[in-house]
DNA sequence: CTGTTAGCGCATTCAT
DNA sequence: ATGAATGCGCTAACAG
C-alpha cells in the first residue's frame, strides 16, 4: 500500500518560501488570480509541482465557510432505488467541486439522528434524503441551517421539497399502452397494498380503464412484490378470466412470475397476453423471455434534479417546496409487441 | 424546505460567553475533558443546547489533522458488487465517528484521477478503492500521503494492499456440494472468458472433480453472464450429454437461464439435475423456481474488512501487502435439495 | 480548575 | 504587482 507519509505535507508556506515570494502572492498565482506576475504565477507553480503541493480544503472552508460538500442520508443502501437516485447526484456533483458523504442509516431512526448530526458538525451544505418507498417519511424539520432535498419518498411536511416519481401516471401509460395494442380484457397484479407506489400505479390503472370505457378484469390483486406472487396471482387470474389478453404488473418481478405460469398454460406472451410491468429493472427486463416491457422511473433524473435543486439553494435561491411528481417513461420490449426475429 | 439561517451558526465562542467562561473551558466542558468542574461543564452545556450548537469539525480537522473522514473511489456505481462492499465499509466507518466520501469515475481513469485528487485535497484519511470485476486494476502508487485497500478488483501493484473473493475456491466447493449429493456427471457454464472471475471458478470446478477423480462433462462453456446464454448453452449441452445430472453455473443469470431451458426439456430440477450457482443475487435466487443453490462472496464482509484495515492503518499500523483471497460460502436452497414442501 | 496564548492552512483586506 | 496583517473556529500547552 501506500507509504505514510513521513512528513507534514507541503502548505503554501512552503510554497511560497521555495518560490521566493508571500504566501498571499502564491495564494493568488495558483487561483489564478489576475493581479499576479505571469513570470510570478509560473514561478509559483512550479514550486508547487516540486513539492507535489495539494492545497488544504480544510482551511479553505474554514475560512470560506462553504465545504462544498452534501450529504446524502439513505434509509438503506440495499434499496434498489435508491442506487440510481445516488448515481444521479453523484453526476450532477461529481462535474463541479463537490462531493457527497453518503450515510446508511439502516432503516433505524435514532442512527438517522445520529448520522444527520454528524453531516451537520461537517458543515455540509446541504442534504438529500433519499427513501425506499414512496410512502411519506418523518420532516427532518424546518429548523435545519441548511437546505434539505427530499427523494424518493417524500417528506410528510409540505414545506419540505420532495421529488418523487409519478405512480400513477406509470399505471396509466402501462394501461394505456396496452390499450393502444388493442387489448380490452385487462388486468392488474401488483404489491404490498401497503405501499403508496402500489396503491398508485392500481389507480393510475383503474384511472385509464375508464377513461377507455373499460371494465378492469377483476379487482386488483395486491400481495407481495416477488416472483412467487406474481405466479400464483396468474394462475388464479386465468382461472377466473380465461380470455384476459392484457395485464399491468406492479413489478417486473411480478411480470416473471406471471410470464412463468402462463408459460405453464401455454399460453404466448405477447400473442395471446400482452404485458407492462414497471420498474424496468434491467437484470429482469431483459434476462425475461420475452423481455420485458417496463414502466422507468428515471431515478438517475431525479437523483440529478435533487442535486440540482440542492445547488440553487446554495447560491441563494429558494428551493420550493411540496411533492413533485416525476415522469415516467414506458420502455417497449418483447412482452407486449413481439419482436420480428 | 429548512429555512436557511439568517445569521450565523452559534460557534463556541458565543457559548463560552453565554456560559460566562472562556472558550478553552467551553471546548473541555463540551468534550468531556476531566479538568472541569461539574457545575461549570453543566452550564456550558445549558448554553450550547441554548444556542443549537453543533460543533465545527472543519476546524477542529484543520488542527488535530485527522478529517475523520474516508474516500471510496469506485469505478462504476452500476456494479451489482459494488454496493455490498460500500455498505459494509459504510457500516464499520458508520458505527464510530468516520465518514465516508462516495466517489464513481463512472470508469474513466481521468475521471478517477481528478476524484483522487480532490479526496486528497479534502484531506481525507485513507482511501478504498472499489472495482467492479476482479480483473486487477492500475495501481493508484506508492506515494500518496494516506493509506489504501483495494477492494473486490485488486491492484495490479503487489506493494498494495488487496481484498478480493476466492472465486476459485467458489468454483472448488460449488462443484464438492454436488460431488456430495452424489452428482457425478458435472458440467459447467459460465460467462465471459475475459473475467478472471470466469476463469478462476472454472480452474475451481475442473481442480474438484479431478481430485474426485471424475472428469467434467466437456469443457467449461464460456460465454456471456447472461440468462439467454444459460438457456443456449443448456440446450447445447443436453443434446450433447444427456446425462448430466449436475451443472455448476457462473451465476446466478446463467442458471435461471439453465434451469429455464431444462423444464422445456422435461427435465425435473434438482431430481434429474442438480444446479449450484454463483453471486447468490438475491432477488434472482430466491425468485427463481426452485430456488437456487448459490456461492456468496459475502462482500459486505469484504467491505468491512477493507475499512477495519483502513482504520489499523490509520492507528500506525502497517496495512500489509498482497492480494488477500476471502472465503465464500454456499447458500443451499432448492435447485440441489428438493425441499421438503 | 480556569483563562491566556498560540497556532492549524489558507484567502482576503489593505498597504506599499 | 506584491506583502504584512487578520481571522475562520477550534484545541493544546501553559500559566495562574
Amino acid at each position: 500500500m501506500a507509504e505514510k507519509s513521513p512528513q507534514r505535507r507541503a502548505t503554501l508556506r512552503d510554497v511560497a518560501r521555495d518560490a521566493g515570494v508571500s504566501v498571499a502572492t502564491a495564494s493568488k498565482a495558483l487561483n489564478g488570480r489576475k493581479e499576479v506576475a505571469e513570470d510570478t504565477r509560473q514561478r509559483v507553480r512550479e514550486a508547487a509541482e516540486a513539492l507535489r503541493f495539494t492545497p488544504n480544503s480544510v482551511a479553505r472552508s474554514l475560512l470560506t465557510r462553504r465545504t462544498g460538500t452534501v450529504g446524502l442520508l439513505t434509509g438503506d443502501l440495499e434499496g434498489r432505488f435508491v442506487i440510481p437516485i445516488l448515481m444521479g447526484a453523484e453526476d450532477a456533483f461529481g462535474a463541479g467541486r463537490n462531493n457527497v458523504f453518503l450515510c446508511d442509516a439502516r432503516g433505524d431512526s435514532i442512527r438517522e439522528r445520529y448520522h444527520l448530526n454528524a453531516l451537520l458538525e461537517r458543515r455540509v451544505d446541504g442534504i438529500i434524503v433519499v427513501g425506499r418507498q414512496t410512502d411519506p417519511r418523518p420532516s427532518l424539520g424546518q429548523d435545519l441551517p441548511v437546505p434539505v432535498v427530499y427523494a424518493y419518498a417524500p417528506s410528510d411536511d409540505p414545506r419540505d421539497l420532495s421529488l418523487t416519481p409519478d405512480n400513477e401516471s406509470g399505471g396509466k401509460i402501462a394501461t394505456e399502452h396496452l390499450l393502444s395494442l388493442g387489448r380490452m380484457r385487462i388486468a392488474h397484479i401488483t404489491g404490498d397494498p401497503q405501499y403508496v407506489a402500489a396503491r398508485d400505479r392500481a389507480r393510475g390503472f383503474i384511472g385509464a380503464m375508464r377513461a377507455a370505457g373499460l371494465e378492469p378484469c377483476g379487482q386488483p390483486m395486491f400481495a407481495a412484490w416477488t416472483e412467487q406472487w406474481g405466479r400464483d396471482a396468474a394462475a388464479a387470474l386465468f382461472e377466473q378470466y380465461p380470455n384476459v389478453d392484457g395485464v399491468v404488473c406492479g413489478s417486473d418481478q411480478i411480470a416473471r412470475g406471471v410470464i412463468d405460469t402462463l408459460r405453464d398454460l401455454g399460453r404466448s406472451v405477447p400473442d395471446d397476453v400482452a404485458i407492462v410491468s414497471h420498474d424496468n429493472w434491467e437484470v429482469l427486463a431483459t434476462g425475461s423471455r420475452p423481455t420485458l416491457t417496463s414502466v422507468d422511473a428515471n431515478l438517475q433524473d431525479l437523483g440529478r434534479l435533487a442535486a440540482r435543486k440542492l445547488f440553487d439553494a446554495l447560491s441563494g435561491e429558494d428551493v420550493g417546496s411540496g411533492v413533485h411528481r416525476l415522469p415516467v417513461t414506458l420502455v417497449t420490449r418483447g412482452s407486449s409487441v413481439r419482436s420480428r426475429a
